[in-house]
DNA sequence: ACCTGAACACCGTTCAAGT
DNA sequence: ACCTGAACACCGTTCAAGT
């Protein structure tokens, strides 16, 4: 009648990120899951629903560290400064998870859930905020994230072939947002 | 000894396209192909080396159709116009293939051919390149890429959902754009 | 209360055999 | 030269049976 849970949610989690960091993700199938926690197969379900809910709890743990990330670049005195910052930890929390970084937005995972975007899309705002006025910060912060994500996951992708200097680039689009997000008008 | 060829790549190809659009990457089977081109599912093998590739011959129709889409929308008279114009025929065609525009620079999916790429960043480089002057020509296509693909990548996974005018978001952050890009320092 | 083995439906892919 | 049926290995998921 008693029970002993063997294996735990968290881990689950962390082992399937391993997974995918190491392997993509299609190497994470349930039954690798299940070995690398030292569970079978079937006891997964007892914790999550399925596969795509896995995924998504994952990719909710990486948005929540790229926040922490990013929040911790910024200090709040110089806009143009932590505007940098946050575009600079973006990119290196990028590269630092190539393979999981691609679930954050991706249509086919599933959005992850409205809470986590909330809390996702504070420190974007606080960034913009003091550049681009109040009255243009979510404008501001969308044109930020999606400039940032566009060229992080490209990046990944392996869209930048043609020549060049990336990082070139990415100054060079960085420099250009500082101005048109200071624009006032 | 003859033979009677019932099915061809194109029409595999169409059929992958029209099951994405239609029900989901998920829904992409081989049977499903096979299915959709009235042949049995160990035929396709013939024609494709399997189902990853078939998913890349279809996200290489889809760029070459998004090409010509932004092509068709620049007149090559006004810089500011044509970036606009390209802009949002670029917005237009994700919105009319939203199943299938996320496979474009889909880490997962592998990365089109070269020769694919270069074609496809013609159009982007001509229209920055009157504005931004040659010598920020890739990094400021590249800038406009970025953002163009993260706004509609974003916007089609449900990503901007703390309110606010989305579209509103894209003109501010085209002004913007048209603003960073005409620096020429 | 959690774990297990067995089972099911469904994949992608291969290949010998047909015409 | 292309098509087919059968087979293989491998999925995700369910569930009755154990402890």
């Amino acid at each position: 009648m008693p029970a002993v849970a063997r294996t735990s949610t968290e881990a689950m989690v962390a082992a399937g990120r391993r997974i995918i960091e190491h392997d993509g993700l299609d190497a994470l199938t349930m039954l690798a899951v299940a070995d690398a926690v030292g569970v079978r197969g079937s006891s997964l379900y007892k914790r999550v629903s399925g596969r795509d809910a896995l995924v998504v709890m994952i990719a909710e743990q990486v948005i929540g560290e790229l926040v922490e990330a990013v929040d911790q670049a910024l200090d709040g005195e110089d806009a143009a400064r932590d505007l940098r910052a946050f575009a600079n930890a973006f990119r290196a929390f990028a590269h630092r998870n190539r393979a999981t970084y691609p679930l954050l937005f991706d249509a086919q995972a599933g959005p992850v859930s409205p809470a986590v975007l909330e809390r996702s899309a504070a420190p974007v705002r606080r960034v913009v905020a003091a550049l681009a006025g109040p009255e243009h910060e979510l404008s501001a912060a969308r044109m930020l994230t999606a400039w940032a994500h566009g060229f992080v996951s490209m990046e990944l992708a392996g869209a930048f072939q043609l020549g060049g200097d990336v990082d070139e680039a990415w100054e060079y689009a960085l420099d250009g947002l500082i101005t048109a997000l200071s624009r006032h008008d």
